[in-house]
DNA sequence: TAGATATTTAGAATATCGTCTAATTATCTA
DNA sequence: TAGATAATTAGACGATATTCTAAATATCTA
């Protein structure tokens, strides 16, 4: 849980997972979306694939990525569960 | 939305949600629960009431804090929009 | 009113985070 | 195979966050 909230406590990752939302995009094609350098994004790639928010695969030359929505499931029990209701 | 999730992003400030499930606390007693010193956890009381995760009501010598779950729901409201559901 | 109690504020020390440049690894293609 | 392209890793730097001690503020009560 707390690889997940930190993953999510940066603008540029939440934007990320928005941009995923469309479509899978390839490593560079999230760059082009930001003016920060690709070492910069791949930081941030890696940040939300440790907290299993996205999911990464290589194809060729291109690393893929794309939402993993499963975990959102655990994010929304552990608000349910302060707000006291059962789902 | 960018201070809810950095006001989420620390395991103390997590638990002092999880403590006020249970019941409305003063900060003197939300203090006891933790090996940490009165001026820290109320830096994190005040970065949650800035985050409108909590409330604060004055009593007397002592303030009063609780959930304020309204908030909640904007975050609900972010992750489905993420998962592409209604609602 | 004086002292005690509850809480917050100020300021400093340390750790963590986000970003950069430069170098490295892996893959493709002429 | 050499060079080009895609992406990551390493290391450094500045900004932000967390925690502490000490001091300040507000309220209660003897």
């Amino acid at each position: 849980m707390n690889k997940l909230f930190k993953a999510l406590d940066d603008p540029t990752r939440r934007k990320i997972l928005d941009i995923l939302k469309k479509s899978d995009l390839s490593a560079g094609e999230i760059v082009q979306q930001f003016s920060m350098t690709a070492a910069s994004i791949s930081h941030h790639l890696t940040v939300l694939k440790n907290a299993d928010l996205v999911l990464a695969e290589k194809r060729g030359q291109q690393v893929f990525y794309s939402l993993n929505t499963t975990v959102f499931q655990d994010l929304i029990e552990w608000i349910y569960s302060l707000k006291g209701e059962e789902k």
